[in-house]
DNA sequence: GAGTGGTCTAGACCACCTT
DNA sequence: AGGTGGTCTAGACCACTCG
């Protein structure tokens, strides 16, 4: 005879118990959790749902299970933090403007990073981020020109650099490298965000590449010093 | 009679499979892989194995399964980086030099920040990042000050700013959130840096939080523009 | 109602660590 | 040798979705 309580699976309030402990100081970093037989036999349930609910928290880097030894409580990584290039650090999103496409060989840093055979073409492109109709960035992409893979309008205006990539592209975009650094405007940036040239502005450089470490695009964003802040968090719940 | 293959788990070997399929275009975005039962049966292996296979791409952002419909592929966001502040761009990791210790009741924007009782004590720390014997970057810590809870040299020569925060306080530290922007050098900034006053840098600031959203600590840091590169990546491995 | 993923069981054997 | 987590099974019932 059981009782199931259908709402909360009984391997998330596990977790969420043990999350408590060591969220209140009961459980220390280093500390020992009980085995998970142990666990199993407290709560009532099989073995394997008690790993259900310790994945959960190894996930969120609460844990760490250690063969032949047990389960240890480790110190949240808080250095580790997430970025969204997706919004401002107001939490909204952008929207997209496009200034300009240019087709040819162009003559770039950029270029030379996509390590493409001499003269082939490539595609740049221009798009002002824009929050609340203000200007809050320059965005400069480069891209291989792929014949039979037309950039769409509709891409362009609302589509983010990784999903321009990928609709342009034949490789699968498996990762994005950036470097975040502080750099100056060029003339052609202050005048489209509406300041002086060579005031300091945040720098974004970021490569997307394929599975074989070929690079799909380069991307430069030139951000408004005042109007574009990022924010990042090393916030990791648990789900479920 | 069965035959097991040690040296690497059946599950891990099915996940790889998926992984590739959908890295070399074979699984495109939005595709349907075949019902856990069917991979069941194509690979031998019970159901709840593949389901741990399955939960390695979900981890790593490769799938997402819907409750009564199937399991699809999804485009990798690359929008979501993550950013290391162990570390400079070039992976090395910074030492620290504790230049300043101040207790008292300081007037800063951080203090009001903290929430702290009118009049509370709090600890000002300033820290200089080294890396390759050149200073990278200044930082700037309050926390408030707990009686009994002395700050130790070595923690300030050696942890970074989460841990010392850990280490000084009785809550546990559950959240960090950081801000990145663009600012310039103060005068005593420029003199520790060698660098001119007013001159631009990366700002980050963070904010320790407890579990139950109270500030447990501020950092400043302001790096030089120059000497001081944030790395940050999309790059998720699925692992084991 | 048929098909899907979500939860859970009660075992089994293995690899690793400690004593 | 005994304890720990890691892998895996062959079932079961549930909740959800769709035709």
């Amino acid at each position: 005879m059981k009782i199931r309580q259908n709402l909360i699976p009984v391997y998330y309030r596990l977790a969420e118990d043990i999350r408590l402990a060591i969220e209140s100081g009961k459980l220390k970093d280093g500390d020992m959790l009980p085995t998970e037989g142990q666990l199993g036999e407290n709560y009532g349930i099989s073995r394997m749902t008690v790993r259900q609910g310790l994945s959960l928290l190894a996930e969120a880097g609460l844990i760490a299970t250690v063969k032949g030894k047990g389960t240890f409580v480790t110190r949240l990584r808080l250095n580790k933090l997430v970025i969204d290039l997706h919004q401002n650090a107001d939490g909204n999103p952008f929207r997209y403007r496009l200034v300009g496409v240019k087709l040819g060989r162009e003559d770039h840093e950029a270029v030379r990073q996509l390590g493409l055979t001499a003269g082939a073409k490539v595609i740049l492109l221009k798009r002002l981020l824009y929050q609340n109709e203000q200007a809050v960035a320059v965005e400069e992409k480069w891209l291989p020109y792929l014949r039979g893979k037309p950039l769409l309008e509709t891409q362009l205006e609302y589509a983010d650099f990784p999903e321009v990539v990928a609709k342009h592209q034949d490789s699968v975009p498996v990762r994005n490298d950036a470097i975040l650094s502080v750099g100056s405007l060029s003339v052609e940036q202050a005048a489209l965000l509406g300041e002086e040239p060579g005031s300091p502005a945040l720098l974004i450089r970021q490569v997307i590449y394929s599975r074989d470490d070929q690079p799909l695009g380069i991307s430069y964003m030139v951000c408004h010093k005042e109007r574009f802040q990022l924010k990042a968090t090393s916030y990791s719940a648990i789900s479920r």
